[in-house]
Parts: structure tokens; sequence; C-alpha cells
DNA sequence: TGTTAGCACTCAACACAGAAGAGTGCTAAC
DNA sequence: GTTAGCACTCTTCTGTGTTGAGTGCTAACA
């Protein structure tokens, strides 16, 4: 069987009357309301084989049709018209940018916030791992008698603060020294890259006692390992609860429960897509479009999620999602989310972020 | 009309089994799983009277009785039997105590986390209010050739970080003599404390260039005075779909909104009570507790939420809260607010908490 | 005077049946 | 290849009893 010019305007037509309606679309509704000069007759021929191609289906026998996820996905590769972000959007992320000295950690919920707001779904944003940038300073600075804080700060201005214990005090003086010494010896690596055998060398360098010194350079040691539990931030949740597909409550609250599962949300999204997803589910090699079934995940089946990815020297090292019904207006969507690519570009392209300065540029073009 | 022993004995088994079922109690339903020795005819007599007083209501006709707002407030204030908390629950909650230094903004997610899962309702946590508390290290810290970091540490052991915009680079040592001018000016005041005659003082013992300088402390006054938009973390918001008070949808959205509007939340959870509410919504000066319709705000008409107000130099700095339908186990929530309060005295009781070292001496005892 | 049995009444919830309406698939004609 | 027509399917809506839980009232009883 051909897939036919008409056979795809059709498939248009009903996905589009879908995404408005919510409602299975019948043939006489598109002859009537997208007229191309063929009846509803040929229509329900047409249908016919694309229900056959497993592009649309039939919730029952004398209902309309509505897309699966295949047509959904052929919609968005193929079909889509893309129209130019309104100007208004444009502005409003554009308002981000306006606050100039903004850490990564603020500004990507900046962006999170606006983008649930402008595409009325729900975004996810990963928070930066601090795993894969590059350390730029340490900084040790006094908490109380029994404990310091480690100031960690990377080229993506990602800024940490972690609590390490302390055996015994130390004078402002003394951490002074050795957060100099740290950065000397630290800083232009990842933390990945801060082993015990280099800790070990820092070692001879220290003014202040033996095994003081030993329990704190591995207590930093321990800090960096773990403190990286990633952080998500997920804004307009109850979005999603605004359309008819959620109005069923056992599916409100599967997917309230998925924005709850850090781990889950994680593994979604941060996660390697699947082999034989590479193919389908990427797009551009910028966004990461996933419809419907194509989520692995058991709650996400009537749910579609567009994926940005943000590097850092070359690693990615977080990710910006929407997440929507799988009848969502990919198009508003996907024009966001390419229009803080574009607006960001050492931000989300690998090969432009090399610089110092990093993102910061980004916001001046 | 008086308020029998008796009627109380009834509204009680009205309450618990209400409790329970999430169903209108019935006459029968009573005499036959409360037997008090009289006949289901007298128990309708003195339910009608219960009606009459506000302590219970009926959604029709022909159904059995609900508790009304009164009738729970009734029963939180005299009659809920208060058994401990089970081990299990204490030990989880003791759980947090083990990792010995912890800053108090981790604590307080954890203790938020926990208190969910505990209680299976939704836990909300305002994060203390930087304004309050006193600064105890103060430090900057380079960021990039234009931007340093403001670090603040307070004796809360909050810490904060905050990006400063640079007019010109100032090197590392430049850094750390100015950060040791700012904390021995600034140390032990509160943020709101520091006014901009203080800063302007200070200019005369700096070392760089005047208007440099003037520009500089002028952000770090911009910089603390609007730092502290209050943050609020909220954990198991997607408990309360499981109540089958929120089976409507509409419901659980509107529950669901509240827990995403920060303002609205603060208001209501920081909120200072209103005048009237004093002598009923208080208890023990210690727990507030707001039934229902106690709640101003129109979405939480059908939930109760107690709320624990943590402490640190006689101030309120923030606090945590359980939100549940009306129909809560107030006893549950209360004996886990409870503990944490006992265990962390120094945290929320304002008495006790002007040592230095705060919480931290909570944990051992 | 308080308590209870009995009874009529109310009302939500459920089940069932019929009607309406949307939409399909098939067939035959164009 | 296209279309009109028609029988068929299946959901949705509406109306109608029916059931059962629960009440309020009354009269009798201790």
């Amino acid at each position: 069987m051909d897939m036919s010019e008409r056979k795809l305007q059709i498939l248009q037509a009903i996905i589009m009357n879908y995404l408005e309606t919510a409602e299975p679309v019948g043939s006489r509704t598109i002859s009537r309301r997208f007229p191309m000069g063929i009846s509803s007759a040929t229509i329900r021929n047409e249908m016919s084989d694309l229900e056959e191609l497993g592009l649309i289906e039939q919730p029952h026998t004398s209902a309309g049709r509505i897309p699966s996820s295949k047509g959904y996905r052929l919609y968005v590769d193929h079909l889509m018209e893309r129209d130019q972000m309104s100007q208004a959007q444009a502005n409003a992320l554009r308002g981000i940018l306006r606050e100039k000295t903004m850490q990564l950690d603020s500004m990507l919920r900046e962006i999170g916030n606006l983008l649930a707001a402008l595409t009325k779904y729900t975004a996810i944003v990963t928070m930066p791992q601090l795993k894969k940038a590059k350390l730029k300073h340490i900084q040790l600075i006094p908490l109380d008698q029994k404990s310091v804080i480690l100031v960690l700060v990377t080229d993506g201005n990602i800024v940490r603060n972690h609590v390490i214990p302390l055996k015994q005090p130390l004078s402002g003086e003394e951490l002074y020294r050795l957060s100099d010494v740290l950065n000397r010896h630290l800083s232009g690596l990842t933390v990945s890259e801060i082993t015990l055998p280099l800790i070990q060398k820092m070692k001879g360098e220290m003014y202040i006692g033996h095994d003081m010194m030993e329990s704190l350079l591995n207590a930093i040691h321990d800090t960096m390992r773990y403190a990286d539990d990633v952080d998500i931030f997920t804004s307009g949740a109850a979005n999603i609860l605004n359309f008819p597909e959620f109005s069923n409550i056992a599916r409100a609250r599967a997917i309230m429960e998925f924005f709850q599962q850090k781990d889950q949300m994680l593994h979604v999204l941060g996660g390697d897509s699947a082999p034989e997803e590479e193919n389908t589910a990427a797009r551009d090699g910028k966004l990461r479009i996933r419809i419907g079934s194509e989520n692995q995940i058991e709650q996400l089946r009537d749910c579609s999620i567009i994926t940005a990815t943000y590097h850092y020297n070359s690693q990615s090292i977080g990710s910006i999602s929407v997440v929507g019904p799988m009848r969502m207006d990919y198009d508003k969507v996907i024009s966001a989310l390419e229009y803080l690519i574009h607006d960001f570009p050492d931000l989300f392209d690998p090969e432009s972020s090399q610089e110092e300065d990093g993102y910061e540029k980004g916001r001046e073009g």
C-alpha cells in the first residue's frame, strides 16, 4: 500500500482536528472542515488504509479515528507546519536574559518556569551535573567549631556547597591557605578526575597536622563523589491536569507520582537513549522527542516528552524537557525549545562551549 | 442544649468511623460498631442535637452524618486519643539525625520527605528566612572577570550564595581582604540590620578604588535585601490524590495548583494568624492546626493543615506543615510533628535557641 | 422523663431499556 | 477511482423503576 500525498493530507487533517478537540475524528468532519474535493466515503476508504498502516486507530467500532504514536511521529517528522514563535513568547524568554549575572542553576529554574507558563504543559529541568564540569574555584568557609563549608564553583558557573565535618577547629587563616592549595591542585579538573592518589599527593604541601589533614581531604573526596545526586526541578506539574486525557483520576495520579520520583525521571530524561530509539526519537540532533508508546515507562504511555540537552565542555550535563499529553501542540513546544537552543548556543551546542565565560556569551546575541 | 458525655461519645464514634471509611455514618452503624447500650433511635436523637450544634452535618436527607470543621476541631482539642508514635516511625525520623553535619536546608528537606512518607499526606516546608537570622560568616569567591559569588552563612547554618556583578576584575587576594572587612563589620547582624549607612561606613577601610567599592557594596546590599524570596519545598504532593475526597478531578487540580503557588502557600503557612483565629487554631502554642473551613483559602476548604514553626534566636524563621484531607489521621500527624518538636528542641522552642551551635545540640539528646 | 420500636418518607445509587446520533464498512452505481 | 446509500455497530443520553440506607416522627414503655 502506497503512502499517497492524499493520505498524508488526511492524516494531517485528523491530527490537527484531534489536537484541537481531543475527540475522535470522523470522515465527515474532515470532508467538511478540510475541503479537498473528495467525499467522506473516499476519506473513509483512505482512513481504513491509514489504520492498516498503524498511523491512526479506532477507540471502538463506531467512533472516529485518533492518531497513534506512529501517526504523531510521522506528523512531527514530516507534516507539521513550523511557524515562528510569537513575538510575545520570544520576549518572555528573552526576558530571562535581562538579569545579567545569574548562576546557571537559577537561570535554568527560570527557564523551566517560563516554559511551563508558555506551553501550559509541565517543564522538567535536570540541574547541571557537577561531576562532568570543570572546577574553577574551591573555597573552604568556616561554619562552626566542628565543620566547614566546601564551596565548589565550576566553569559552567555552577555553585554548590556542602558541609564537611572537622576533627578539630581550624582558623580562618588556615582555611584560606588550605583553599589556596586545593585550588592550585584541583582547579581545571572535573570532579570525577579528583582521585584519592591525587588527594594524597597534596598532603605534603599542607601546614596543619597530619591526620587532621588526612580526614579532611578524605571528607572532601567523599563529598565530591557523593555530592552529585542530581537535582530535578519541575514546574507546572498541575498544568497537565487541565487536559481531558487526565480527567481520569488514576491517570492523573500516575503522572503526578511520576513527577515525584526523581530516579525514574532521571532515567527517562537524562537517560541514554536505547539503541533502537536512535533513529526514531532523535531529531535534528538537538531535540529528542518521545511520543506515547515510545516511552518505556508505563505511566508515560499517554504522554509525549520533548527534551533539549545542554552541554558544557562538549559534555552533556543536564536537560530541559516539556512533558504533555500525546495530543500536545508539538509545534509550539518545539518552537519554544528551539528558540532556547538558538538563543543560548553555548549552552546547547556541544561544539561551541569550549571557551571561558561559557553561556554568558550566548545571552548577548 | 447541653453537651452530655454521651453526645461526645457519639461524636467521637462518628468521627472515628468516618476517618476510616470516608462514608457518611448512620445511627445503626454506630449502635452496632460502638456498643454503648443505647438503641439506634436514641443515637438518632442525639445526632439530631449534634447537628443542631454544628458539629456534624448531613450531605443529604437520607444519608448518614459526617463531621463538620467544628466537629473535627472539638475532636482534635478534646476527644482524640493520643498514642505514642510507633517505634518504626520514630526510628525513621531519628534516622535523619544520624548524618551529623548537615546544613539546615538539606535537613529540612529530609524532614519533609520523611513526613510525607510517614503520614502519606503532603509535607510542605518553608525554607529558613535569611532575613531574620544572624550572619555568621561572609565570603566573596571569584566567579569570572565580571562577577563574584557572595556566600552568606548564618548562625542557623543556613548557607546561601548569590552572584554579584563586578565593574572591574578583582584578584583573589583583594577578595579575601574584602571578605575580611565585611566579616568584621557585618557578622553578628541580621540581614535586615544591614543598612546603607552602615555599608557607607565601611568604605573607608577598603583598599580598592572608590567607585568600584561603591557599586560593589551597593550590590551586596541589594542582594541581601532581595535575596530572600523564601523557598518552599513540597514533598508527596501526589499522595493527596489517593484519597477519595480528591477523586473529583476539579478538586485534585485545585489542590495541585495550590501546591504550585508559592505566594499563596507562603501566605497560608508562614502567615501570621488572623486575630480571631488565635483561640481556635492554636494548640499548645507549638502546633497550629487549621481544619477545613478554618482555612481562608477556598482551595483548602476540604483540607486540614498542621504546622510547626521553627525558630532561631527566638525568631520564627520557617515552618513545617502537613496538608491532608479534612478527614486526616490527626493523631498520627500530630504525633509525628510533636516528635520532631521534642527531638529538635533548639529548632522549635523559641526559648532554647539562643546559644551558639543551635540546633546541633538537639540531635544529641 | 428518657428510651425504644415501628413506620412512613426521602433520596442517592444502581440497573435496565429505549432512543438518538455519530460513524463505519460494504455494495452498487457512476 | 469515486461516491451515494444503507445496514450495522456502539456509545451516550434519558427516563424509569427498584433497592437500600438512613432519617424523623409518633406512640408506647420503663
